[in-house]
DNA sequence: CGAAATTGTTAACAGTGGTTAACTTTTTTG
DNA sequence: CAAAAAAGTTAACCACTGTTAACAATTTCG
């Protein structure tokens, strides 16, 4: 979906998208330890998500997504939800459901993807 | 399935198993082609797979496979068309089933794959 | 047979995506 | 307010998985 660079970036997007809409502070430390991955990786990542333009960032600030950064995190969360969705429909356990969709969400194509979408409606 | 160590060092067992069924020789060059990844980096591959004990493999000869190989190559290959069968009912088209088919089969996990094993059959 | 094509191998290198250690800045709190 | 805790940053490093270039061994074929 973003022409990648890091880890699949968009799991640090996905990431930032979730405190958001938890109303929670769009801050490093805490999407390191939602991703379990250390402080640094999170700081590589938010430099590339600044270079990619998807969000804006100054030193010691929090993150602020750009309209195409908030788009673009938008429709991966949706995704994600919609796979998790397709899997617990399928009867798998909560917790494989979790780690599937996180591991495929962002690699299925488009027409895969609206299948699924479509099954999930 | 196998712990990883090359680029999921299943897709290169998979594909000298492909080779295999197909009678076609063992050799490396058919492998670089298939996969579109260079020489080097099957040679690489069948380095891991030799110190794995999946394949037996000395220098300027074609492949074998050890049993453990042979079995573990026939189990990748196995979920690779279950998936693709599965894809492909859902509708994906042959091109977007062979492509999504082949990036999450080796992050599926058991659980999941079993569900779509037996909507398949 | 011998030249050309193909295949196999090794070495040097690049990019991704992480890590730990050490330091700076900011926030919290006694 | 000052000390402690937490967060952000940078630098140096590592493992993985690929690449290209160059060369060796093997196979093919005129």
């Amino acid at each position: 979906m973003v022409k990648n660079t890091t880890k699949s970036i968009e799991d640090y997007l996905e990431a930032f998208y979730i405190l958001y809409i938890n109303k929670e502070p769009l801050e490093s430390a805490r999407v390191s330890r939602f991703l379990g991955v250390s402080r640094p990786a999170v700081n590589k990542a938010t430099h590339e998500l600044t270079r990619l333009g998807l969000i804006n960032k100054t030193p010691y600030s929090e993150i602020a997504f750009t309209p195409s950064g908030k788009r673009i995190a938008k429709k991966v969360y949706h995704r994600h939800m919609i796979i998790k969705k397709y899997l617990l429909s399928l009867g798998v356990s909560e917790k494989n459901a979790n780690r599937d969709c996180c591991l495929i969400e962002h690699v299925l194509s488009e027409e895969t993807f609206k299948k699924i979408e479509n099954l999930v409606k």
